[in-house]
DNA sequence: TCTTCCACATT
DNA sequence: GAATGTGGAAG
């Protein structure tokens, strides 16, 4: 039921603000100081490093990065000729997490950042990724905020947590709140869990948070495909794109293309052909030439689907930090939910049928809500990896945890200085469709974004910046407390602004309402750290 | 070499 | 019908 109002909000394109009765059942931590990481604090052993999370559809991943994942980012503008949405690609496989250990009754945001993995430019040379010279300047780190936040533990865990919805884009001036990449650059998607303090906030005194790093979802932005081995494993398992199947790997497709009744070699085939595409990739690959994360998980003795006998197995290797939590003064100012006025759910939302839902649903933590809405993933998944998918295609992720600690976030890449800790609090845009905002920094350099004023864009008078997350987030040795420096970015709103008035803000009128449901917030909040950090653990 | 546009297919 | 996805050709 919690759940269900929470989603229904979503649903209903507002923010995930709690109803009364949600905000009652968290009532033991309302108007109370938080302090997640004192295990005695009345709560038994569910502190924010207890949490384990595990990624759903491991073995998909790990098919992806063996190979080399790469994934397709465009610019906006496919259809905005023909006034038609914009087409930002989503990630496939999409991130899709289990996550236990929670208090049921505390609550947490849940959100995903992708950061540099490395300061390499790639290319794509001989069938096989090479460096190409040094990475651009990142681009302005942007978060996405799952849909649900703030939400339970008990929320979070009944269910997998999906980032399907999570847009990539290669314009460097989206204003849309995607995720900004640098194409033929090399990326590493993270999860971040935040308690959410007694407002439902976080960046505020006390907050806690731990970050899950899945080496197996790295990947290397691309404009288009590169590796034939991932075109096929991204026909052969994304639903959109099953067109494209066909009895000859594809062939037949090119020949329907062609309109040809016979198979048609391209190019790229007859390349991918000649040239030896086993190997030496996925070689690189894991000795880290594109993944540069000697963390590797300790999950990796499944070599080819073979699913563990259980999940729990997995968690069990997950690694945990000895760091201590810490307090970050961010200065929160309000809540990053008001409580709202109590919103009526629609059931009818929560049972949708499961026709779509995965194997997964057998599990207890999956029930409705999430999967129902996310037919794409489940509906095509077919062949090697959908025949395992279940609980046992999570892997646990390494971890860790920590307070929202004063960390100077990695360098920029190139001219860019540091500077650009100084997120002053952040216009949010907020695209009504898209109810995703993006909160604009002002950053140095001159690239990025056009200032929060411009003409295009309606100016939310909410203001939230999300705190880069520390770069100790993926164990690196610097470790939680090896920065002091606060880092003035925050998680804040002006008084009176409810977090909800994002979903009624109105941006870009050329959008439908509609699209405001499941969406979740992408913010722009400064450059996160930087893939070496992870390399030194 | 890489990016963008277009046609066509699935969910 | 909207959103999503890919191949191929052109830029």
């Amino acid at each position: 039921m919690l759940q269900e109002k929470t989603s229904a909000l979503a649903e209903e394109g507002m923010t995930v603000a709690q109803s009364s009765g949600d905000i009652q059942l968290d009532s033991s931590h309302l108007g109370l100081p938080t302090t997640p990481s004192n295990p005695q604090n009345n709560e038994p052993d569910q502190s924010i490093e207890n949490i384990k999370v595990l990624l759903h559809d491991r073995e998909l991943w790990k098919k992806f990065h063996e190979a080399g994942t790469e994934m397709i980012i465009t610019k906006a503008g496919r259809q905005e000729q023909h006034h038609v949405h914009s087409s930002i690609l989503r990630m496939f496989p999409s991130y899709k997490v289990k996550v236990t250990g929670m208090n049921p009754k505390t609550k947490y945001i849940l959100l995903t950042d992708i950061v540099p993995a490395d300061d390499h430019r790639y290319k794509f040379c001989d069938n096989k990724w090479m460096v190409a010279g040094k990475a651009e300047p990142a681009m302005p780190g942007r978060l996405y905020v799952h849909p649900d936040s703030p939400a339970t533990g008990a929320h979070w865990m009944r269910q997998l947590v999906s980032f399907q919805k999570l847009k990539l884009t290669n314009n460097h001036l989206d204003p849309f709140g995607h995720i900004i990449l640098n194409s033929m650059h090399k990326y590493q998607p993270r999860l971040h869990i935040v308690k959410a303090d007694e407002n439902n906030a976080f960046g505020s005194k006390n907050t806690a948070y731990c970050t899950h790093v899945f080496h197996e979802t790295a990947f290397i932005s691309v404009t288009s495909y590169q590796n034939h081995k991932i075109t096929q494993l991204k026909i052969e398992n994304n639903p959109f794109a099953k067109g494209f199947r066909g009895s000859d790997e594809g062939d037949m497709r090119v020949s329907r293309l062609q309109g040809k009744d016979y198979p048609v070699i391209s190019k790229n085939m007859v390349r991918q052909r000649l040239i030896s595409s086993h190997g030496h990739l996925s070689g690189k690959l894991s000795t880290g030439v594109l993944s540069g994360h000697p963390q590797v998980l300790p999950h990796y003795q499944y070599e080819s689907g073979v699913p563990l006998a259980n999940s729990d197995s997995q968690e069990a290797l997950t690694t945990f930090p000895s760091n201590n939590t810490r307090h970050l003064d961010l200065g929160c100012k309000r809540p990053y939910l008001d409580t709202p006025s109590s919103v009526v759910s629609e059931e009818h939302y929560f049972r949708s049928p499961p026709a779509y839902e995965p194997p997964l649903l057998s599990h207890p933590y999956c029930s409705e809500a999430l999967s129902s809405r996310e037919p794409c993933m489940y509906g095509g998944i077919e062949g090697d990896a959908g025949s395992t998918v279940g609980t046992d295609d999570i892997t646990a992720s390494s971890l860790n945890c920590n307070m929202w600690a004063p960390v100077q976030p990695y360098p920029r890449y190139g001219m860019q200085t540091m500077e650009p800790m100084q997120y002053q609090p952040f216009t949010a845009h907020f695209n009504s469709t898209a109810s995703t905002a993006s909160v604009v920094p002002h950053p140095s350099p001159s690239m990025q974004r056009p200032h929060p004023t411009a003409p295009d864009l309606v100016t939310f008078t909410t203001q939230r910046v999300l705190p880069t997350m520390p770069s100790s987030a993926a164990s690196s040795p610097s470790g939680p407390g090896s920065h002091d420096r606060v880092h003035s970015s925050l998680f804040h709103r002006k008084p009176g602004s409810p977090l909800r008035s994002q979903r009624e803000f109105t941006g870009y009128p050329t959008h439908s309402p509609n699209s405001t449901r499941e969406q979740a917030y992408q913010f722009q909040a400064g450059l996160s750290n930087v893939g070496q950090h992870w390399t030194d653990s």
